[in-house]
DNA sequence: CTGAAAGCGCTTACAG
DNA sequence: CTGAAAGCGCTTACAG
């Protein structure tokens, strides 16, 4: 490029760069040129040379667990994903999807990144050593539940979420109200289950759990369904209302409730911690906790955008707070339980 | 990392790629002090060095004529980036989620892949000609429809799709039968609209074309179905079935149709030729047309590797066949009727 | 205003 | 088996 508009390297540079006073004829024979023999300074070099690649590398730990990035019903992630490269192009950067960099077959490109959003990471994560150990700045999207201050991170309002849920379910007849969830030990299994408790406390109630791992899916729901409704030993702490914290969870629970003559919401109210697509369509609908993950996202990619260029601004560090997307699942009176034979809900 | 173990650049490089033989005592060394001190490659310098950052950028085309990642009710796109994202990480490489290179201020980390996949670029596309400017090795899903054969590509069966889902509406009970399609001058559209029209002539009957901006979203759907019902110069042209080519125009036409007093399946069959989550899961459930984006992408994937890669295994070059999957909106016999009313239909 | 030199951290011939 | 040298394509002091 340099020969062919007859300057050096450096004036090519400065032309594109603009740092230098460059003469406006030479600028313009170097952007002439450049169009015309379709010159772009190339990136890795200048990644190199600069120690910024303007990329923002995104784990998705939780996939990580399910192996998988698309596990049927579960739309929060991707939505995350989407949001967070949209925002990182309104920045200048673009996202990369990186799956666990601590597995040995990991490609190099996955630290290449100059800043790492890590989402839900688990207690003590070693993607976190690593990035720290690599001297690349993180930020999660909910803490490392063993050490909460370790890396900045957008905070997750999971307690108060919880206490929303679990009274929404009380005035919405429930009384006997259990909880299901996953055993991956992220913040947010670990503080749900923790407000649980504390929210049964508070009325002299034992927890009622079910804890299934997150690679059983959407088979969750029977499993839970069994313990729940198929034990004779425990007719006396059936629940009439269930809190799933995943949608799928919920999703999975009214079907195998279904197949066992248990209406929902008239027999048994369930509501989702996480709302997914198959809750605002599916039969009946199911009331859920919208986290917001695109708005989540843009938050995430701020921060990491402030932590690595340096800047001062003051930017939100919690997620947005949730919002409770109430539905049939929850809804005994009769209006909308007589609206669920006729349309979809308005909402 | 050289002075810490003792030992040259040169060795420690040869440590880590095994290419030249290095003494077990020192592969050791090297491996120990490594682990010590945390180093890892630079893999910006080695992406320079060896003009390979095991990356693959991926360019949702559509996507930037909706200026949106998240266009509600559409799910093609995450579920093909999803799966791409895995597939490259299981040949080593991370994936990049890049908008519109060509758009001016997009980031010079859009060019730093080793190899692009375009899905559905547009006629002409301007990014294909950007990334054979720049040398990019690339390959679309869905062919340029003006240069079908510029870059190697996974085709699409949209010909032999569309006529399929015609067939069945027509099976169905349709008479009449529309077609609702988007204006972006992909491959998809205007294979869509040739093979319809060519299906209509096969019949002696005068195709009903409803075209709606992609960016108009569900929105469409009541535009359909003004253009449709609402006019009364055309009421001898009112379709009794219409296949929309998007599953978001689908769900808003079901929608403006409802409130009109249409029914679906009843007044009006309704089928899509791309499968949504909202498809599956709505009142009434939506025919659609399944085009199996996860098998797709992994093929983009696998052609995308072996074109950078120069291998020269047979890969397939062309998509999956689409499944259709048959639900309420055209199934008019009463028992899938009478299903409607209890519960999730299995599919 | 412009260019020659140095160097970002690697890898690969090449010489020993 | 090991290391010194060159170079990937840039950018930034520095000198003119």
């Amino acid at each position: 490029m340099a020969k062919a508009a007859g300057v050096s390297p450096t004036t090519v540079s400065q032309a594109f760069n603009g740092r230098r006073t460059v003469s406006r004829q030479t600028l313009e024979r170097v952007h002439d040129v450049a169009e015309r023999i379709g010159y772009r300074p190339n990136a890795v070099a200048r990644g190199l040379r600069e120690s910024r690649m303007n990329v923002i590398a995104l784990v998705l730990r939780p996939l990580d667990t399910l192996e998988s990035f698309l596990p049927e019903g579960v739309d929060f992630f991707m939505r995350f994903a989407g949001s967070a490269a949209l925002s990182a192009m309104e920045h200048g950067y673009s996202l990369m999807l990186v799956s666990d960099p601590t597995k040995p077959g990991a490609p190099v490109s996955s630290l290449a990144a100059d800043v790492c959003i890590v989402t839900d990471p688990f207690e003590n994560d070693p993607v976190l050593t690593l990035l720290k150990n690599q001297h690349i700045p993180a930020l999660t999207v909910g803490v490392d539940p063993a050490r909460p201050g370790v890396v900045p991170s957008i905070d997750s309002n999971t307690r108060a979420e919880t206490f929303e849920v679990l009274d929404h379910l009380e005035s919405a007849g429930g009384t006997t109200v259990g909880l299901a969830l996953g055993t991956d030990r992220n913040a947010w299994n670990l503080t749900a289950k923790r407000a649980y408790v504390e929210w049964c406390g508070a009325r002299g109630r034992e927890p009622i759990i079910y804890e299934n791992p997150e690679t059983r899916g959407e088979a969750a729901g029977e499993r839970i369904a069994a313990e729940a409704f198929d034990r004779v030993d425990r007719v006396e702490r059936r629940p009439d209302a269930i809190y799933c914290l995943t949608g799928r969870h919920a999703s999975g629970l009214v079907a195998a409730a279904r197949s066992r003559g248990i209406r929902v919401p008239e027999d048994l109210l369930v509501a989702a911690g996480s709302d997914a697509l198959q809750n605002r369509t599916g039969r009946p609908t199911v009331t859920a906790m919208d986290l917001r993950p695109e708005e989540t996202a843009r938050r995430a990619v701020e921060l990491a955008v402030q932590l690595f260029e340096g800047s001062d601004a003051e930017l939100p560090t919690s997620a947005p707070g949730g919002i409770l997307r109430v539905r049939e699942s929850t809804s005994r009176d009769p209006v909308r339980s007589a609206s669920r034979r006729r349309g979809p809900s308005s909402d």
